[in-house]
Formats: C-alpha cells, sequence, structure tokens
DNA sequence: CCTACTCACATACGCTTCGTATGCAAACTT
DNA sequence: AAGTTTGCATACGAAGCGTATGTGAGTAGG
C-alpha cells in the first residue's frame, strides 16, 4: 500500500506540473501509475488531496534547499538574503511554479493554512525571528517581514520566469530582492 | 450586443469571485445574465476569454484606485508608498483576491503577459522609473523592483485576508511593507 | 419588394471528467 | 472457519465544456 501511495504521489506530481491542477484527468495519472481512481479516492480522499500531498512533499523539498543555501552564509543576515536567492531560483523550475505557487494557493488557499503548514513560510520566519530578536532587523511584526520577503521573492521569480531571457533576468531580481531586504536592516552598510 | 456584453462581464465576474474560475458553470453564469453560452461563445471565445475580460476590467479598476491613493501624497516616494498600502488594503476584497490574484495567474499565466497589460504594473513602474531618474530610489532594474514592491504588497495582502483577523493585522503589513521598501531609497532618513 | 447574406445568438450532441456506489479478493480477527 | 475489514477495481449517474448546427432578425443588393 506505501508503494501505491507513492507511486500515486510521484505520477499526479508530474500530471499537476505538466498540465495545471484543473486540467489533469484522474484518470490518467491514476492509469500512469498503474491503478485506478478507486486507489486514489481511497489513499487521498479526492482531487484536493492528491494536490494537498503533492504540495506538502514540494514544499518540503524546497525549505531544504532554501535552509542549504542559507546555512553557506556567514552571518544569518546574509544567510537570510541567501535564501530568499534562493527561493527566486527555485521558482524558475515549471513544476515549483506551477504546483506550489499557482494551483496550491488557487486551490487549497492561502499558504498559511495548509496542513503542510508551508515547510518555506516557517523557515524564513524563524530566520526573520532570530534576527530581530539579535538587533540585526529593525523591530517589525515577524510573520509580516517573512511573508513579504517570501512573496516578493516568488512573484519576482514569476516575472523572471516569464521574461523572454530568463537567465539574463534572474541576476537582476536577485540584486533588487536584496536592495530592497536592507530596508528592514537596523543600519545600512 | 453591447449591452449583452457587458451583462455577461457583469454576470461571470459575480460567478469567477464566488466560485472561482474553475468551479464556475457557464451554464450558470449565463442564464443568470439571461442568455445561454452560446452568446458567450461567440462574443469571448471561450471560457478563458470571458476571465481575461474580466480581469482586465478588475485590474483597471485596481489601478485607477491605486493611482488615486498616491495622488494625495506630497512627494513622490510618498505616492509609491501610498500605492502599495492601497494594493494591500484592495487584495483584501475577495473579489480582487479570487479573480486577479489566484485565478487570473493560475489560469492566465503571469501577469506580465496579459493582453490587458496589468495596468496596476504598469503604474508601480512608471512611478519607480521617476523615482530612479530622479535620484531618491537608489540605481535598480526599474522591473525588477516594480515586481518586488507589488509581489510583496499582494502576497502580504493574501497574508493578511487568510489571518484570523484582517483588520488587526493589516497595520502591521503596511508598516512592514513601508519599511522594506526604504531599502529601495538613496539616502534613509 | 424580394432575395441573399450575415450577424447574434439558441439548441443539440458527443466527449470527458468527477464523485459515489457497489463489487470483490485478500488479509486479518476471533 | 466464519466474519470483518482493508485496498482497490468497476459501474453508474450527473455535470460541464466545446463544437456543430439551427434560426430569426437585420441588412444589402438588384
Amino acid at each position: 500500500m506505501e508503494e501505491n501511495r507513492e507511486r500515486l504521489l510521484r505520477s499526479g506530481r508530474l500530471a499537476f506540473a505538466r498540465d495545471g491542477f484543473a486540467a489533469a484527468s484522474m484518470d490518467d495519472l491514476t492509469a500512469a501509475a498503474g491503478l485506478t481512481r478507486g486507489a486514489l479516492y481511497h489513499t487521498f480522499g479526492d482531487k484536493k488531496g492528491l494536490l494537498a500531498a503533492v504540495v506538502a512533499m514540494v514544499d518540503g523539498e524546497m525549505a531544504a534547499r532554501a535552509k542549504q543555501a542559507g546555512a553557506q552564509a556567514e552571518t544569518p543576515w546574509e544567510a537570510l538574503l541567501a535564501e530568499g536567492a534562493a527561493y527566486i531560483e527555485m521558482a524558475l523550475d515549471p513544476e515549483i511554479r506551477r504546483i506550489v505557487l499557482l494551483d496550491g494557493p488557487a486551490f487549497l488557499g492561502d499558504p498559511s493554512q495548509w496542513p503542510s503548514q508551508n515547510a518555506c513560510l516557517e523557515l524564513t520566519k524563524s530566520a526573520v525571528a532570530d534576527l530581530v530578536e539579535s538587533g540585526v532587523m529593525r523591530p517589525v511584526d515577524v510573520e509580516a517581514a517573512a511573508r513579504l520577503l517570501s512573496g516578493a521573492a516568488f512573484n519576482a521569480a514569476l516575472w523572471v520566469a516569464a521574461s523572454p531571457t530568463p537567465d539574463e533576468t534572474l541576476p537582476n531580481a536577485i540584486t533588487a530582492f536584496q536592495m530592497m531586504a536592507q530596508g528592514f536592516l537596523a543600519s545600512r552598510s
């Protein structure tokens, strides 16, 4: 059973990324997994249940990648900037864009209320909380700052991805993001 | 004919706002307008065509409201901040959230490529361009900065709207937004 | 004044899709 | 060993979408 669950997850992830949630056919994606819709309804409840599971999986992978990007920085502040840059780069992945950034909010509601608890947002929040605590960042509502930073990063990435030359646009987006983030800095160098 | 077109637009706007694009029934929304799907296909081509028309209409109204908010500020910089605050407040409107911020990007693609040319984004871009030109803002890619600002504002608004007490959360979001935007300022006061 | 054409929609049809209800074999329980 | 639950497959009904076709009103042309 556990194996069938993972096969459905993989197949759903593929179908949602390729066709979008609305256009993905449950008959097709379950058949691609060697099963039928019966298995899907039994395991995930309904189509949205599968989407929630896929979103949770991809979101977890994103948080891990962002954490890794931040771990290589020398200061906590630079770690936050690195996480932001990592978000921007990740959102260039069509799979992440479509599943987590577009269909996720549209069909599951705001990320802050996802059952999976949106690992990306939690990561940014804890980083911001530490920086405010230590006085590196000016006093600010932690959730608001985290939401603004990740929102800016992801939205910039949507723009980069839609641009005719993403590779050339990406550095501009990252530079501007890091400049804007300095608004939170207690003392700008 | 022009009247029927507007009735379909109004009915579509209602249905999309209430049920979301995917769940809205063309049979129902055309019937509510006193017509049938035949009229819709004749006038708008298909379901997405109606969505694009509705999005263009709402987006235009949003840009007008933002412009008005900016016009009352004393300096161009404060006008930009006021526009951002206006975006945040507007996104609390369920209609705007669902149609323009969620379903629009999900079903029509990135706003920068909408046929309607996304009036909100254009407005922010021209404001940013002027501020960079006059040296109030540090040198930065204009499109990137505009995208980051509007993305941050809208994403913050999605968070505010999903919070249990939007009225209490809203000021925090606006304060944090204006703080973050100062990162673009050439000299922070 | 009559015919022919076009426009703006309505109607009819087929296909796909979703959710549920039911069937069924295997594993587990007692 | 009989009953029950689990894990799926199959069957069924109800929308919904897009297209193909029908139709009446208006318009143009002769």
